[in-house]
Formats: structure tokens, sequence, C-alpha cells
DNA sequence: TTAATTTGTTTGACATTCGAACAAATATAA
DNA sequence: TTATATTTGTTCGAATGTCAAACAAATTAA
């Protein structure tokens, strides 16, 4: 058996022509096989019997739908495809207030969604409880027979240590400090489960299905009670070295003073982020300088995110300075990642992203005016465009990713063929 | 053949078991047969016949030195190792005030090295021809035949098109812009050459025989002239979307706000570097601050960051002040980057890092404060020990990478097969 | 209807890999 | 010293994987 060392150094895990043509059915495909053989420079023999034992183990499936053959004359192409609904993935996206379980497909499509509000520090035990009712009530409903779960994602708010599937010390989340999630949900529900961050997480579902698919160094940058980043490094996921890479929520801003609880001063998150833009239209409105968000104060003894959002929308004027503001300073942080750190596309999400077109607008002016030239060219700056789903297809990405890996693969295929 | 793509996409190039074996061979040897089939899980008789035909084609030899075997009995083991005297790497070192040119082994060990004090900025057609002569006195000096000279690494001071080999806009290398320098040398000399900037140069020579060797995520940062970072991701350079990821010189300073040449106020390596140490220096010394930089100063009629070193020997508290607060500077952007990237190790390079321990000294304690616990968890920050060298080194260890990477073993070892 | 074209399968030859037997080198015990 | 156990490495025949070429199938244009 290959070590686990070796396999990391050297990336070789035998004999690899299945695992390959699995690999580019399920990530290009649809496709035919004549395409397959040029894709990978194997023989049409080689495609042939491998793809015949594929369908045969129900990993790919034959399209219905024709292809016409690459010129006018000729056999039409049969197209393979991967059986993305030969079993399911539970995807679980749990928010600091939030949480939503998913039942996906392996292609983590949604197939059914159940969401509460939950209080994250109301601890383990109790979230631990909510989320098997949902998972129960989505196998159920859905008539989902447990043995065609092949897996389980999960995004929570805070470092996690991957490998060990651990939370680490997360400030937000008294209580779950090394809680053994990935074990206690593989024994409970008999497969794999994959836990990491919830920013991580939603960088993997931009990569997998939303703006970032065609990009390959990107950073995924959530604005809402906090502030992170899920950075992509070459396709793939950078967790950095002891998991905590894209933690970006503390970094200072030039000339802001406002003590963070980390201990720090002017943290990019106490300044910028949901709560800082809430605290400011509060101060506005006592100030009376927003007739607006004065009368939410009054109406609701507080004020929200979301309530600077209407207000925008309303064309309110302290609000927009208030958006703008946080936009300048979330770019001030982002301008100097992408001098660092060169990607092609910056993607803004998160509960905040969507306040209103001020805040991505300051962002991308701070973030074009401060980089450096050569860093700004071609980059991209974009809204997510499925921010309140990214979550759970992250999830549900994260784990069929794993499950499928290289060397996951690579046994499957030959597995069989004994 | 392979389309480039999918060897991109899928990682995949064939049967690779001669190609896996020399890999262990050559980054972890010499190693006995018998830990290859550990290491692999390959066969004894495939791992027989492999080692058998690289050693046939000269790619590796058997070491003299024996090896014990596991148990107290038994017969020793033969170690294999990378044959690395077979063949020549020219490696060049371009700074913006000065050439190297060393020849290398294929292990990027330097033989034989020549260098001298140039101006980047006098074009490179007079610079081409330093190197041109460089060269050749050491082919000639070495006795080296031209058809052993397996391939050319260089790095140079500014951003740089790798796969073309082309130079971009460099700011401090007018001239050089799109000059076809790959081409250049790849006709010339007759072998493959890279050309890539010299700090991602430098941070390759760090993971392949400095102090990064067991890094695989880390930061080197060069501190001279300017100030840049080389970025390693998951054992490999990180070049960024552009090619100009760790163009870290232009990231602002809280509170500065000296205009620097690219249009923006407060860059750190405008407020930090080695010019700006020089420049304090030669304030303090006109403030008669410092005795000693007011000496230099009078007999040279300037004031070098070198100069600045020599003071602090002296214990100049001016001049330690000076430097402390470059390293604070420094520091600030470094903890913003760890916060990011989560690496493992920051080395600090470049002819600006030994000019007193007060430098790294700050920007520990600024990185270590500032920085979240979590990233500063295990996190190491040191002096690169090869400082003269790594540029050197690097660059031809860029060229043995490529050379040896995955796609050409393979096909070196089955072009041979038939 | 036939020929040309494109896609996909089958087949026999060849290359690669494996397990098992064998050979070599070394330490320990008789 | 000799015999035996142990470890390392090679050789050989069988099994497996891959390829090129021949074949079969599906489609269009003449």
């Amino acid at each position: 058996m290959l070590d686990n060392d070796s396999k990391k150094i050297f990336g070789w895990s035998g004999p690899a022509a299945g695992a390959a043509i699995f690999r580019i059915i399920k990530n290009i495909g649809p496709i035919s096989r004549t395409d397959i053989v040029k894709k990978t420079g194997l023989s049409k023999s080689t495609v042939s019997v491998h793809t015949k034992k594929l369908l045969e183990m129900g990993l790919i499936k034959e399209s219905k739908s024709k292809n016409k053959s690459v010129g006018s004359v000729g056999r039409n192409r049969k197209l393979l495809k991967f059986a993305k609904n030969n079993g399911y993935i539970i995807a679980i996206d749990l928010g600091a207030t939030s949480l939503n379980v998913g039942l996906c497909n392996l292609d983590a499509e949604i197939i059914d969604l159940k969401g509460k509000s939950v209080l994250v520090n109301s601890g383990p035990k109790k979230i631990m409880v909510e989320i098997d009712n949902f998972i129960e009530e989505l196998i159920v409903n859905n008539n989902v027979s447990r043995n065609k779960i092949f897996g389980i994602g999960m995004g929570v708010p805070g470092p996690v240590e991957f490998s060990k599937g651990l939370p680490v010390s997360p400030p937000i989340m008294p209580g779950w400090h090394h809680v053994p999630l990935k074990e206690i949900l593989q024994d409970k529900y008999n497969c794999p489960s994959f836990i990491d961050n919830d920013v991580n997480v939603m960088a993997v579902g931009e990569k997998h299905a939303g703006v970032a698919q065609n990009f390959s160094n990107f950073i995924f940058i959530k604005i809402g009670t906090g502030i992170g980043a899920g950075i992509i490094c070459e396709d793939k996921l950078y967790r950095g070295s002891k998991g905590c890479a894209g933690d970006i929520g503390h970094i200072s801003i030039n000339g802001e003073e406002e003590l963070c609880p980390c201990g720090n001063r002017g943290c990019l998150e106490i300044v910028a982020a949901g709560p800082a833009i809430a605290k400011k239209a509060k101060e506005a409105a006592k100030k009376r300088e927003s007739d607006f968000l004065l009368s939410v104060l009054n109406k609701k003894g507080d004020i929200t995110a979301k309530d600077v959002g209407e207000a925008i929308k309303k064309n309110d004027s302290s609000a927009i300075e208030i958006v703008k503001n946080s936009g300048q300073k979330i770019g001030q942080v982002t301008s100097r990642l992408v001098n660092f750190y060169n990607p092609s596309l910056i993607i803004i999400g998160g509960g905040v992203a969507n306040i209103g077109n001020y805040l991505i607008s300051a962002i991308k002016e701070e973030v074009f005016r401060h980089s450096t030239s050569l860093a700004v060219q071609d980059l991209e700056i974009e809204l997510s465009k499925k921010n309140e789903e990214v979550g759970i297809i992250g999830a549900a990405a994260m784990a069929v990713n794993e499950i499928y890996s290289h060397d996951n693969v690579t046994e499957m295929v030959y597995l069989d063929s004994n």
C-alpha cells in the first residue's frame, strides 16, 4: 500500500488511466469518448474499456441528448456524464446566527434545504440536535436510502483543524473548541465527513458553481458579523499552515483606533463589518443626521445593517456615507491582498455584501487606486451571485472533492477490477 | 500526445512508475530499493527493473557508502542517489546593481561563480554581453562540454511573464520590457532556459537548500533597494495570475505620507527599504544626532545602508533607531501577510537583511504583537543563511525543477524504453 | 444506394507490473 | 567454522494494461 507521505510528495498512485478518464467526465463532461481520447492522449481502446467499466460501476452515465459529430458527416457522439444522482451529500452551513442543512446530489446541487435561526454560541449539544433533526427530515421527506449518503460537508464560523475536523478555539464559538464534529457525523451517518471554516467552504462553492468557476487564483471575502477570506490557489483551497489562512478580519486600518476584542486597535472587522455599520447608523440617527434611520431606531429601539440597506434604497445620504466608508476600509485591506496575492478575481459575499452597490464600488475604487498596475490588470471584483446558497453548495462540493480525490478514485476504480 | 490542458488539470501523464521512482531518488535519496518499495507500494520487481534502467541511463548512481539493514542481521542496503554531477546548470542572478553568474550541478550546488557590479538600467544589450562573457569563462575554466549544459535559470529584478520568459514593464529595468530573454538564452546555449523575478528565485533557493527546506508554506521577504516577497504555496512557487504575486513594496504604511514614484503615498518600499534607511541616516547626520554617521557623511559625501550597518556595530543609537523603525514598518506589513496567508515561516533576506539584529527583532515583535494568535502559533521568522548565494542556487534549482518536472521525467524515462 | 466520414468496439501484440522463487550479503548461534 | 535466520535485491512466468489496426456502427452527401 502507498503510504501517505509518498502520495503527498509524489502524487503517484498506480495505473491511473481509469481515474483520469473518470475525472475528465466528472469535471468537464458531458463529453464523448473521442474527446476524452484527444484530452488524455490515451488510445481509443483504453478509453473504450475504461468507460465501459465506469458505466458498469454506475459512476458515469450515457447522456440521452446526442451530440453532432465534428464535421457535417459521421456518426453522432454519445456523451458521457458523471452519474451525479447516484448518491447524496448532506451539506451543513453553520453561521454565527443561522443554520442551514441541505440535501445535495453528487454534483453539489441542492435537492432540498432546511434552515432556521440559531445562535452558535448556544453550544454544540443543542446545535447538533438541530442538525440531526434537519438531516432526518431531509432523509424522510426525500425518500433517501441511508446507504446512498456518500458524505457530509460542513462549514462552521471559525478556524478548523481540517484533517481532524476539529474547531479550534473559535472566539465566537465558545464551547466548540475541539469538539470532534467529524467523528460525530461520520459515526452517526456512517459516511465520510469533512468540516471546514465557513468562508473556506463558500470559496469552494464559488469555484464549483458560482462566479469563480473559470478562475484559478481568487479570494472570496465574506462580510457579515465579521470579515474573513477564503483563498483558492491554483484551483485548490489554501488553508495555511494552521488552517487559519484568510483571517483578514484583524488586519489593521490606517488611522483607526477603536479597540477590538482581539486586543489590537483598528481591526478591519471592528471598524467595517455589519455591527460597525449598524453602530455608526445608530450614532447618525442619534445625531439626527438621518430621518429614516432615526425613525427605525425609534420604532425598533435598534438599528441593524439590514436597516442601513433599506435606508440606502431610499437614497439616505447618511447610510450611503457609512457604507461607502466601510467599503473604503475593506478596499484598503483588499488592495494590500491584491498586491501580495495577485488574484484574478475578488468575490464579495456574506450577509452585508448586498447592502447596496456603494459598498462594492468603494472597494473597487480603493483597490484600483492603490494596488499595483500590473496586479489590477485583468483583475475582476464581483459580488457573489449565489450568496445565500453558496455555503451549502460549497460544503457539498468540498465533500465531493474529497470523496472523489485522486487517491480515492484510483482506489474505487481498481478495487472493482478484480 | 497529451495536450497541455489535460496535463495541468488532471496531472496525468502515462505509466509513471519509473518517473515516480526517479523522483523519490532525486528528492529524498540516497535511498535503498527496499525503501522505495515501501514508499511507493510498487513491487520489488518493478523497482528493480526501473532502477536498473535509471542506472543505465545515468540518471542515478549507486552510492558507495553502504547502509546497514533495518534489523541487526541481513544484507546491507545499496543506496541509490541522483546523479547530480552528470550535467550542468547555468544560473544567472541579475540584481538592480549587481550581476552574478554561477556554474552549478544538477542539484543546484555552486561549482564556480563570477560576479561584478553592473547597473541593470544600462540596458539589456550591455548586460547580455556581460552575461555571455561570464558564461564563456565558466565553461572554459571548468572544462565544461557544452552538451552537458542541461539548462539555464535566471532571476531579474522585476516582474516576469514566466511561461514566455519576458520581463514585464519593470520600473527599475528601463529598456528590458518584453526582451525575449528566454529565447535568447535558449538559442545561444541550446538548452531550455527559465526566467523569473529575482525574489521568486530566491524563495525557490531557500526551499531547495536554505532555511525553508522543511517548510511547505512560507514567504521570503527581500529587503534591498526595494522590498518584495516570494511565496511558496504547498511546496511550489506561487506566481499569481499576472506573475506579480509578492509585490509587497507598494503596500501602504499607517501614518506615512511620503510620495512614492508609483503615485501612492507611504508605500513600504519608499519608507523602509535600503534607500530610506540611508536617507534617514543622512538626515540624522546633518542634524548631528550621530557622530559616526556625520563622520561618514563628511568622509564620503554620502551614506549608504551599509554604513548604517557599520554604525550599528558601533552601537550608534541613531542608526539603531532608524533600523528599528524600518523593521517596525516591514513588520507591520508582514503581520498582515501572516494573518492572510498563515505561513509557517517568514525568511528575511536581501542586501539590507544583515544590517543588524535590530531589524529582524523589530519585525518579529511587530508580527507577534499584531497577528492573530493562531496564525503566529508555530510561526518562525528567520534570516536567510545563504543570503549571498541563494539567488544563484534558486535560479539553478528553478531550472532543475522545470527540467525534471513530472511530465519531462516521464518522457525521459519512456523515450528511452523503446 | 453508395461512398465518405466520424464515432466507438474488438482483437492480438507488446509493455508493465506483480508474486514467487531465487540469489546475495550479513549476523548470530551452534 | 558452519549452519541458519534475516534482510536486500534479481529473475521469471503470469496477469494486467495499453496500443495500433481492423472492424462495426451511425450519419451525411452525392
